[in-house]
DNA sequence: GGCTAAATGTAGCTTCAGCTACACTTTAAC
DNA sequence: GTTAAAGTGTAGCTGAAGCTACATTTAGCC
């Protein structure tokens, strides 16, 4: 706070340094907090891809291997090697060596939730008129950026529409 | 498709290895598109949340500067000087060491366009009665994974509420 | 005009997600 | 039972985003 800027609080458009704080600030902080859950949203949003897809692949199929995941998913086994790794020691899935990929009572639990918002996000989408194409696109991406309580708005307008 | 996978299509639940594939491919392939569409989302959606904060702090101060940038994103100041420089490299931005940072042309479209969406998002979730708060912390995440079909889906919302 | 604090830039580290290339197991077909 | 293909694992690379610590420049104040 020991800005020497000018106090002059009539700022405009010109000045070059020194700006006026303390009101500002508020809203900035307010700013770096959303971009920051943001952020950190992205980085829990590959776990909860990954164990949402294995608890699909288990429930549908009987097993989650290392190659369906990497088809479903569009990338490399490698990747999918690694990623799962990282998701084991957050303790959400196990795995033996050549043996299939399990979900934890954690693992499980965050996928259910996923789907759920999935399912919400998506059942919204196609009620407010978005292509079953478009949906399914857009809902993947949205589903990690939509609090609960913005959910429970999403399922307010389903039921608006039935 | 050298598979030698069981080509006994009465799949179910227990088999271990050698899937049918054929049908389930077509589904899978969807998903991976989604998903793809989605990681390529997350690489660009820095840039324009760079490109449109300094939109706003040039048009509601005068310049964008590094420490701004950082105080506004919550991040350090050299990951700040970091990313403008991979944004200039993109064309969007343009900077001289110690001299504020300008918006070039695209980059000042892409700002406008995020914004716009920007825009729509926050109006659209106030308008399905979502809190102030809330409405501005998802609209920083959803902003990037809404296609303009979905937005314009969320346009007749607002208007149908209006 | 100098001095000092603020701003900016640089270096070098970490983690994560992606890749390719190569090595090793499993398993299914014969 | 062998054997080869499919699946899995490992090594080592890249690029991006984040950090801290340190160096340099700018500019406001006296």
């Amino acid at each position: 706070m020991t800005a020497r800027g000018t106090e002059s609080v009539g700022q405009g458009a010109g000045r070059r340094r020194g700006r006026a704080k303390h009101l500002l600030d508020v809203a900035a902080k307010e700013r770096a907090r959303n971009f920051r859950a943001t952020r950190d949203a992205r980085k829990t949003e590959i776990a909860e891809d990954y164990v949402e897809l294995i608890a699909d692949l288990i429930d549908s199929g009987g097993e989650a291997r290392t190659v369906d995941i990497a088809d479903r998913l569009g990338v490399s086994h490698a990747t999918v090697v690694k990623t799962v790794a990282r998701i084991k020691a957050l303790g959400l899935v196990t795995s033996r060596p050549y043996r299939g990929i399990f979900l934890t009572e954690r693992g499980r639990a965050i996928a259910n939730a996923s789907r759920a918002r999935h399912e919400v996000i998506l059942a919204f989408l196609r009620a407010i008129g978005v292509s079953e194409a478009t949906a399914q696109r857009d809902a993947e991406g949205m589903e990690h950026h939509c609090s609960p309580e913005t959910l429970a708005a999403f399922v307010r307008v389903i039921r608006s529409r039935r």
